[in-house]
Formats: C-alpha cells, structure tokens, sequence
RNA sequence: GUGGGUGUAGCUCAGUGGUUUAGAGCACUAGACUGUGGCUCUAGGGGCCGGGGGUUCAAAUCCCCUCAUCCACCCCA
C-alpha cells in the first residue's frame, strides 16, 4: 500500500474547516491593516535560498530539498518565503507600483527535518512581508498585526519575546566580539555549542548545558548595538507600549536565518511543548539589495499553520467540523427516485445545499443518514402526498412535519 | 542527523510463546419500530497484529533489519 511520505499529511475534511477558519481571519487582518496577498512558485532555482537563507545555516545544507530539473537547473522546493516574495518584489518591480510593499502569503513550505508534533516536511505557513521602510512603527504595525491575529483566532497565552541584533555592522561586530571572549573557553563548551561556535555563536547563550551557562554568564556585551540601531529598538518597544501590545525583552532570539537584522521577535505559546513557536519575525533590511534589487529595508513574520492549528485544537474544541447540509431528501420507495431529483436538483439551484442518498434501502435508514449530516430540513417523497402534488417538509430541529406543495418547497425553505 | 518510547479493527486500546475462527469500547450496517432521525436492546460487517527476515513443533507475543509515528536533542514556523 502506498502511503503519504515521511512528515508529510492529508488534512482530511473534519479538519479543513478549521485550516478554512485560520485562513480567512487571516486574510481578513492583513486586508485591514493593507497587505494584499501574493502566490509565488512552490520551486525556485536553488542560489535563491542558499544567497538569502544563509549557505551555512542548517536550512540550506541540512534541510532543503534540492534537484536538477529536466534542464539541468537547479531547483530547490522553498524551505520559507521571504527569499520568494523578495525575489518576486524585485522581478516585478513591485516598489512601483504603488500598493505592492505590503504583502501577505499563505501555503506550503518544505524542509527535510525530522518530524515531530508540530513540525512537518511538508508544512503551511501564513506570513506578510512589509517592503521599503525603515520606521519603527512599520515594526510595531508588524507585531502588532500578529497579535491581533492570535487574538482574533481566540488563542490566548501566547508571549510576545523580541530583541533586536542590531545593522549588519553591528551583528558582524558583536558575532567577533563573542567569538573573542569564547575562544578561551571553547574546549569547555559541549560538542554543540562547539558547533555553534563557527555556525551560529549567538544560540551559545541558548544552550542549556550548565556549564555553557556558567561560561556565557561572564562574556555578556553590554551596549553592543550602535546608537542608531539602540535608538530604533527603543521607538519600536516605545511604538508597541503606545498601542498596548505586551511583551519581554529576550536577548536568546536569534534567528537562524542569515538576512535578518535589527527588530527579531519569536510568538511562543505554552502549549505546544518543545515547539513551542508559533510566529517568528524580523527585520532584514540588506536582503533586497543582497538580491539584487536597490538597497531596501523590510521586515516580515511568519506562522506555522499546523502549530495554529495545534494551539487552536487546545483552547477551543475544534468546533462543528463540516458545514453540514440544509435539506436531505428522503423517498418511501425505488420507483419515486425520478422525482426526488428532479426536486434535489431544483433545490440546489436555488442555493440550497442538498443531499440525497440514492442507495439507502429504507426510509429509516435515510432518516439517520440526515441526522449523520446535521441536515436541518428533511423532505419526504412519498408516493400518497406526490399523488397530490405535494411532499413532507420535516423539521429536524423540532421534529414537527407538515404537507408542502412541489411548487412552494423552495419559498418555503428560503 | 543523535538518543529513547510506540506501532493489534475507521478511532482509543486489551492481549507478552500454546483452547479450534485475535478481543473490548466507540464508530459503521441492519433488525426490534413492515412510511420517519436522536434513546435503548439485539445482531452483523470489518484485522497480511506496520513490513521483511530469523529462532521454534508452535510467534501479535522472542531476536535482527526496515518503515512510520511520538518525545527529547539539533534546528526551526
């Protein structure tokens, strides 16, 4: 039997309804606060990724999905989006055309990982991305959009952590900072941190080993970010406080995507374990022009739809899976299917949604297949009323029934 | 990629070497109710016991491999 791949998953119909649900809120917050949505290409040539991600990070060397095409190109499936939608930013000149700087995405991403709850190969995020300012509040907006979106999806204890790493000029400043101060200890550190010391040291103050902690506890850098990078964080936290968006300072974010620079933000909730990050964000001002467009700053977050979906699955019963149907109809023998058709048909061109099981051998079983279906109304056709031009209108809700005329179900039902 | 747990009916699980046809609850189908749902009772269908190999007279049960999944790492949304 063939089976779906490894960390890959059908969303069945019980379930849709709720991805439906996060969807359409989605879009409907991002509309509000001006982001216009944007499809880009499941497959990318490859150098996208590795040039915007980072070719040292674990994304690119460990995690993505890379072939040659029937061309020789080199194609890779998109491990996140912002790579995409900056590339399509610049292809299509969208700096021009007055309201493309705002956009939203929703789909699938992939990255080999080993799956967990909560992390698939195949995964879903639903992001935005605003392109051209640098101003604090554009940050603030960003966080901001986030958070209503939590909100209104109901989920609640969810945690706001943001830091800032500074301009590239300061990252690279404080990234050979640490590395100075660490190299003395660097045979105390464990093997990870070890690792990390050339890929990534930020995530050494991460680590949870003791005696990392106890060295990383005297190598801090106070006043590491230049005055401008320092002055832009403050309006940002100051621009968040003025709209009453709660949140804590965390020096621990750091990104493991290379282009981000200055405001970084991770949304945690309680929930979800180990994976416990919904949303992560950030700035990333030099990947624009890194990409070959003008020198533009932006900033973007991102949701993991299955950990909404996850966390949503936890506050509030996944509530009425399905859409159920308004009017089942039912007949009392073989011969009388002719009409129920005709009838379900006229129904449903009417805007009524309408089953009728044509395989059912009593009405009894019919009856329950209507309840199965949460149908609100059944229609009987039964040979004795049909004779009279009429049919039985049942209300399941009531279970009060009554004789209706062919020709005034329908205003009837309306 | 590393370490550990788990895989038996659609779902949740019991069964840890030996009654002939592997069980329960829920779900499903039907009957009681011959033209009427929900409740109750009764019956029925549905299992390559994740897959492959091995040990044994005998394997769901023991061993090896493999695949999947979950947890913790790594990393990340």
């Amino acid at each position: 039997m063939i089976k779906a791949l490894r960390g890959t998953k059908d969303i069945l119909p019980d379930e849709i309804s709720l991805w439906q649900r996060i969807e359409a809120i989605g879009r409907d917050i991002f509309y509000i606060y001006g982001y216009n949505e944007i499809k880009t290409p499941i497959i990318e040539e490859a150098s996208l990724f590795t040039r915007s991600i980072g070719g040292a990070t674990d994304i690119v060397q460990k995690e993505m999905y890379v072939f040659c095409d029937r061309g020789g190109r080199n194609i890779a499936l998109r491990p996140e989006a912002t790579a995409s939608i900056v590339r399509s930013y610049i292809e299509n000149s969208l700096s021009q055309s007055g309201r493309g700087s705002k956009l939203f995405y929703i789909g699938p991403m992939f990255r080999a990982e080993r799956p967990q709850q909560g992390r698939q190969r195949q995964f879903y995020q639903i992001g935005l991305e605003a392109i051209g300012s640098d101003n604090p509040f554009i940050d603030a907006e960003v966080i901001a959009v986030s958070v209503r979106f939590l909100e209104r999806l109901g989920i609640e204890k969810f945690h706001v952590k943001l830091n800032s790493l500074g301009c590239q000029k300061d990252k690279i400043r404080v990234i050979e900072k640490h590395k100075e101060n660490l190299r003395p200890h660097i045979e105390k550190l464990c093997e990870t941190c070890k690792a990390r010391f050339d890929k990534n040291v930020l995530r050494i103050f991460d680590c949870k080993e003791v005696s990392c902690r106890a060295i990383v506890e005297n190598v801090r850098l106070e006043k590491a970010l230049c005055y401008e990078c320092t002055s832009h964080f403050e309006r940002v936290k100051a621009g968040l406080d003025a709209i009453g968006i709660k949140y804590t300072i965390d020096h621990k974010i750091v990104r493991g995507i290379d282009y981000y620079t200055g405001t970084v933000f991770e949304i945690t909730q309680g929930s979800l374990g180990a994976k416990d990050a919904i949303c992560a964000g950030g700035r990333y001002n030099n990947l624009v022009k890194e990409l070959g467009g003008k020198d533009t700053p932006a900033i973007g977050f991102a949701f993991g739809m299955e950990r909404l979906v996850l966390a949503l699955g936890d506050t509030k019963e996944a509530e009425g899976a399905g859409l159920g149907v308004d009017v089942v109809v039912a007949v009392t023998g073989e011969q009388l299917y002719g009409e129920a058709f005709k009838l379900t048909e006229s129904l449903r061109k009417a805007g009524i949604a309408s089953e009728i099981d044509y395989d059912a051998k009593s009405l009894k079983a019919q009856m329950r297949k209507a309840e199965k279906l949460g149908a609100k109304f059944v229609i009987i056709v039964g040979e004795e009323e049909l004779k009279k031009g009429k049919v039985i209108l049942r209300d399941m809700k009531n279970s009060n029934q009554e004789e209706v005329s062919l020709s005034e179900i329908i205003t009837k039902l309306k």
